[in-house]
DNA sequence: GTCTATAAGAGGATAGAC
DNA sequence: GTCTATCCTCTTATAGAC
């Protein structure tokens, strides 16, 4: 009956929390079968009975855990506004998740592994979440495209793919490490990265435009 | 001293190759830790110990199959031709792509999942067979670059981006067909997800290039 | 709230018959 | 080559003292 937040003390909440962040490495190195109590608990610095006073068991630890990654990663969508240029609007989207993946890589690969596994661990709530993300999203493109402001691509599968590109140097680190000895913790990389994000999804990768000229609109 | 090849009966391969498949399938669905012989023997439809007798332990099995899904991964890039049309020639390796993410899902989650827990397990191999196609592809492309038949965007993020966007499908078919009901088994929503990719590629969200014409090249 | 000790069970690996 | 039976370790979870 001490300092009281959600009928938990301070406490609590603190030793909650450092669980919840060990737990989140452990699992986004291992998997869930992967990642022990054990481990968790020491990361935590805790004893394992200690650690499951505060989750009665792995999978609620687990949940908890996938659960907090998911606040953290659904968030920062914000909104975009449709009355304003989309070019502004989509890229501030897009290096709000580059920033996200730089600085919460663990919670990537946490979110990834679930999603990879089958989703079958983060209830309903995901695919509410997700869900509401995606039909905004697709909404203010629609109108974005009832205006001729942006090309004929859908929605949908652009959502998909802007997530694709921007959780990539986070979720597969080890093979761009491998093949270029660098990460996105790395600054200058990171601004290479999503520089070069950002001209393939505002332009593509054909020839600076001049020679389109001579004819009509692709038939692609 | 039967039938031989490469030291083994036709049996032998036989039954190797029935539990590489199932291991796929089950270290694609559970990681590593989550996979069990159990799991894996009863559906390659023999018994544990049996098992053991082809691959001496969990991990050697692992390494098996996490070899014979980069035969797989790694192989149908062919080669890209520097004096061919690089869309052409994209588009080709981008459908080559696709068509192995649609039908070998198995194959890409088991190698996703072990990108994302570090690649700890794959061995020098993988990092040379990558390292060559990285490196084969990049060097095609600044050889485009310098005929400027192509956008200045780094190579290297560029072949990124597109093993991103190809294998997302795949890797994260859970989310899609929460979103959207379909996978691409779907014949016809993979046919669409084809499509919008290399629009993207290729040409970008930017609305159908006329507004270009009052101006110099962009300032990105 | 936090610990030590331990129960209970899953799963990898081996022995040895056939 | 394939099986049944078994060993043993690792890991989750609980009991109960402090």
């Amino acid at each position: 009956m001490v300092e009281r937040k959600n009928g938990e003390t301070r406490i609590q909440q603190k030793n909650a929390r450092k669980i919840i962040d060990a737990a989140t490495i452990e699992f986004s190195k291992e998997g869930f079968r992967g990642g022990t109590l054990d481990a968790i608990s020491r990361r935590a610095g805790l004893s394992k009975p200690n650690l499951l006073y505060y989750f009665r068991n792995k999978h609620d630890l687990y949940q908890a855990a996938l659960n907090h990654v998911l606040d953290i990663w659904l968030s920062p969508l914000g909104e975009l506004d449709p009355a304003a240029d989309p070019e502004e609007q989509l890229r501030g989207y897009i290096e709000k998740k580059m920033d996200l993946s730089r600085k919460h890589p663990a919670a990537s690969r946490m979110f990834a592994n679930e999603i990879l596994k089958g989703a079958n661990n983060a209830g309903p709530d995901l695919e509410a979440k997700l869900g509401e993300l995606a039909s905004k999203f697709n909404k203010v493109w629609c109108h974005w495209q009832s205006e001729n402001k942006v090309a004929q691509v859908d929605g949908l599968h652009l959502i998909f793919m802007i997530w694709a590109m921007t959780q990539h140097y986070a979720d597969f680190e080890a093979q761009i490490k491998m093949l270029t000895g660098k990460t996105i913790a790395d600054k200058a990389f990171y601004e290479t990265a999503k520089e070069n994000i950002i001209h393939i999804i505002f332009d593509g990768i054909k020839n600076g435009h001049p020679p389109h000229c001579d004819g009509m609109a692709e038939d692609v």
